[in-house]
DNA sequence: CGTGAGGTTGAAACCACTCAAGAAGGGTGG
DNA sequence: CCACCCTTCTTGAGTGGTTTCAACCTCACG
């Protein structure tokens, strides 16, 4: 509940100080707000950003129904968001890697309309929405990209709603990992080997599956030399199988990202 | 189509005089861009807004991949928002009925993501993007109303989400029609008594289902006595029987803040 | 070395899909 | 006005992908 507008003591400070502290300095600059914005602008921005304690994983940053007062990024680890079904039940609505935005779907109500739990450890920018939109007004091009976030944010969200509205269950998972590894090389990780941070109960809930369904499925995966796992360590064998299996969505995607080399190597 | 530039020609204009062409006395006033705002604000943003002519049944407002240069309200009729996917095939992301807002998703890109195609004979307000961020410069409450109006639309796409991953054919078909009756009452229609503008088809694409079963769904349905339904003339029977069908979602709308543990992992 | 959470694998059941045929409008031209 | 066609919708039968139920495995951790 509070927590929200609680301070940062000197530790945690010294312990963030080796974090760029600014938006300036962040590698995550380009993927996030400031993106687009001239420097005089990025101070502004920084003057209301301000960085929060790291959340340890199980941590919950937000729950449904709280009110809504800051508006977050990534910076690193993974927040999971989940929207509340009915009770006892909860929909995976999706996964927050560095350099994303959450909250948004918080502003048309002032209440967070679901749950956001840290499956890393993570640390996450905070910024309070009212001195955000505060800035909006003086700065055209922040809210412009404010604008062009959602908007993007919205995008995900329909190909996810087509992805489950008309895909096979092999289909789905192989869609999701292929944009997982397109969004972790994004952030600066490299997309071609890394650790799922979600169980597989998470993923079939963000895909609609049983969870027995995404085990078969990620050994199956594995067998068709797609990919090669070990609990939760992932690597891509194949992008080009890959990117087959999960219906070619390299047109889909907005983003002109070259294409990768479908070599395996 | 083009189109999107032309000019109104008079014939047009009286043609739709009988409307009211202010959005000070649209009776959408308080459901689109308008609500909330000052009598003085409402003003400057009229002056960016025209009028489209009407389109008829079938007729392309918009295509994926054509420059973004309006968002559209709709007036009247109902517009599909369509994704496409494989060649030659899409799937229906939304139906969009009086009072609501499209376009939203082309804000990240600058080119429109979906097909937007009128399914009965539909008038739509356009309002050129770049001019209506040039407003919202100057109204802040006209920014703050636009975010509060994409983040209601992101809150429905979860709850889209949320009904695709979990809930059964029965249950998406019933939630379906009660968010379709409450959608409809609030623009003013009647919610009770309706004609679907949507194909079974559209409906099947929608909610990830075949055509076929949601035929059969619509009439044991209204077997069940909650509907009653005469080819797309539809009227809902008992309003309780629905909600309990479609898994009661009022519960979820405004339900009260339950504080929870911090999530044991 | 037990314990438990997370993950895998198997067998059976079921829901929704596919294929297929037929019914019911709505429109068009004669 | 009727015959015809075409689209849309309904209904049936059979199939199959996914789920469910259940047992077992494996690793991390106290």
């Amino acid at each position: 509940m509070d927590g929200d507008g609680e301070r940062l003591d000197d530790e945690s400070v010294i312990d963030l100080g080796r974090l760029s502290r600014s938006c300036q300095d962040c590698s995550l600059r380009g993927l996030c707000l400031p993106d687009g914005l001239e420097a005089a602008d990025i101070e502004m921005l920084e003057r209301v950003v301000h960085q929060r304690l790291p959340l340890d994983r199980g941590e919950e940053l937000f729950r449904a129904e709280e009110e809504f007062v800051n508006l977050y990024v990534v910076r690193s680890g993974t927040i999971r968001t989940t929207q509340p079904t009915a009770p006892g039940d909860e929909q995976v609505i999706g996964f927050h890697l560095p350099g994303e935005l959450l909250g948004l779907d918080a502003i048309s109500t002032g209440r967070h309309q679901c749950n956001a739990l840290a499956l890393d450890r993570t640390s996450v920018c905070a910024i309070p929405f009212n001195q955000l939109e505060q800035v909006a007004v003086r700065v055209p091009a922040l809210q412009q990209q404010l604008l062009r976030i959602i908007s993007r944010e919205m995008v995900e969200d329909h190909n996810h709603l087509a992805a489950l509205g008309r895909r096979s269950a092999h289909e789905r998972l192989a869609l999701f990992l292929y944009s997982l590894s397109e969004r972790l090389e994004r952030s600066g990780h490299g997309g071609d080997q890394f650790s799922l941070s979600m169980s597989r109960a998470d993923i079939a809930s963000y895909l609609g599956l049983a969870l027995e369904t995404v085990s078969r499925l990620m050994t199956r995966l594995a067998d068709e030399g797609v990919i090669a796992i070990d609990r939760r360590r992932l690597r891509i064998v194949d992008h080009g199988l890959l990117a087959e299996a999960a219906g070619n969505p390299s047109r889909r995607d907005c983003a002109p990202l070259r294409s990768g080399r479908t070599g395996s190597y």
